[in-house]
DNA sequence: GGCCGTTGTCATGAGTTCGTAAGGGATTCA
DNA sequence: TGAATCCCTTACGAACTCATGACAACGGCC
């Protein structure tokens, strides 16, 4: 339910953390070192950071500095078991949690939900990509090719839903519903809002590729390969 | 600074406990066990509770959980080292952290001090930046390429919000929310404020580049490359 | 008390978005 | 081939959203 940063230079490490996050339906990316660490944090927003204390190059205690100049962001430290020094620096420098190696996954995820639920702005959105478009929920905004496209409300909720039921036709009447909000109402308006919409995002709006109709049925998102 | 509550079987352990907690100059109240400890939490009021797992009678798990039932207390956990299902068991029931037996006394201290801080003061930083804006929150002030803006207070307090949560969309309930407070509000409260911080914060407030309208939304704060 | 800055509310106007209608083109089927 | 159906395109007014300026209430300070 949150994009999570998780920051290890040891990919055994991360591997682990990843999947576990991923299975609690978290959206993860992922870093080696600090510099990458920094630069994910500056692009991406992520909503909550796992930070490995020590990494090559930048360390964790400079890392977590600088992410906390940069916003209001959830970090759980990650310390080697039984240095007293390292938890006590990262509990000093505020570090929202931590937890000490070597950890249980499982526990790491609890923690990681504590942690949000505990902050103070609801990380609930995640970001759909398809090919070169994004659609991030939480800057509700959508990229193509890492440009911002400049959607009206309406077309980003149609979208944002047919990205993420990509490879399915929908009637006008179940994207009225669906999109709307609708349980009766215009086909016209469906038909004017895919146009519109064809118009921002495909290449040829004239020949349509992911935004496709299905005749006599309605609309399909057709996904990237 | 805080009233804690240690509740623990063994009198030594305890005795340590405290005496470090009152050389960090802590009020400390004890109890030997469960019950003590439930009649305590009700009759005076402790800020945090350091509770062992292993209680006679009403077991650990049991007090933590009354105790929550009386209000949002913030809880510490004391397990046995290495028993992983005992720490997850704390982390489900909703204690804010937990130290492993035998511990650093010392360490203990300061998880107190960390819990209450996070608890008091949501992770909150001490500074925040953003391109040539910089926002100094012990001083109360932010600053424009160094030199000190005329903010009020509400107008620092909105900044400082969304320059903490830069790259998100936030509706004007959210921002009455988070910013004021308030669970409900006239929407042109929020509309006024972000048009007089722009006024100040904006290179040319007509065309904001930072601080952006999201239409049909809200505002999203758009962080400076 | 009087002055001044802050704050929340309101009215107004400008700008944007949205739904609908209507005409023309494309596709299907007899 | 022709008719019927479905879809695309364009245009336009209504409804909505936001920016702006003004104003009164409130509290601090002299």
């Amino acid at each position: 339910m949150a994009r999570v940063l998780v920051v290890d230079d040891d990919p055994t490490v991360r591997e682990v953390v990843v999947s576990y996050l991923r299975a609690a339906d978290h959206e993860v990316i992922e870093a080696g070192d600090g510099e990458e660490a920094l630069v994910l944090h500056r692009g991406e927003h992520p909503d909550l950071v796992v930070l490995d204390l020590m990494l090559p190059g930048i360390d964790g205690i400079e890392v977590c500095r600088r992410m906390r100049l940069g916003g209001d962001i959830p970090i759980i430290m990650l310390t080697a078991l039984g240095d007293e020094a390292d938890r006590v620096v990262g509990l000093e420098i505020g570090a929202d949690d931590y937890v000490t190696k070597p950890f249980s996954p499982r526990e790491l995820a609890l923690r990681v939900d504590s942690v949000l639920r505990r902050s103070t702005v609801p990380a609930t959105t995640q970001r759909l990509e398809d090919g070169d478009l994004l659609v991030d929920e939480a800057a509700h905004t959508a990229f193509r090719a890492g440009e911002p496209l400049a959607l009206t409300g309406r077309e980003f909720d149609l979208l944002r839903f047919l990205i993420a039921h990509p490879g399915r036709a929908f009637s006008r009447d179940e994207l009225l519903e669906q999109v709307w909000g609708w349980s009766f109402g215009d086909h016209s308006t469906v038909t004017v809002h895919v146009r519109r919409l064809r118009e921002k995002i495909e290449e040829d709006p004239t020949h349509p590729v992911r935004l496709q109709t299905v005749w006599g049925v309605g609309y399909r998102w057709e996904a990237s390969p």
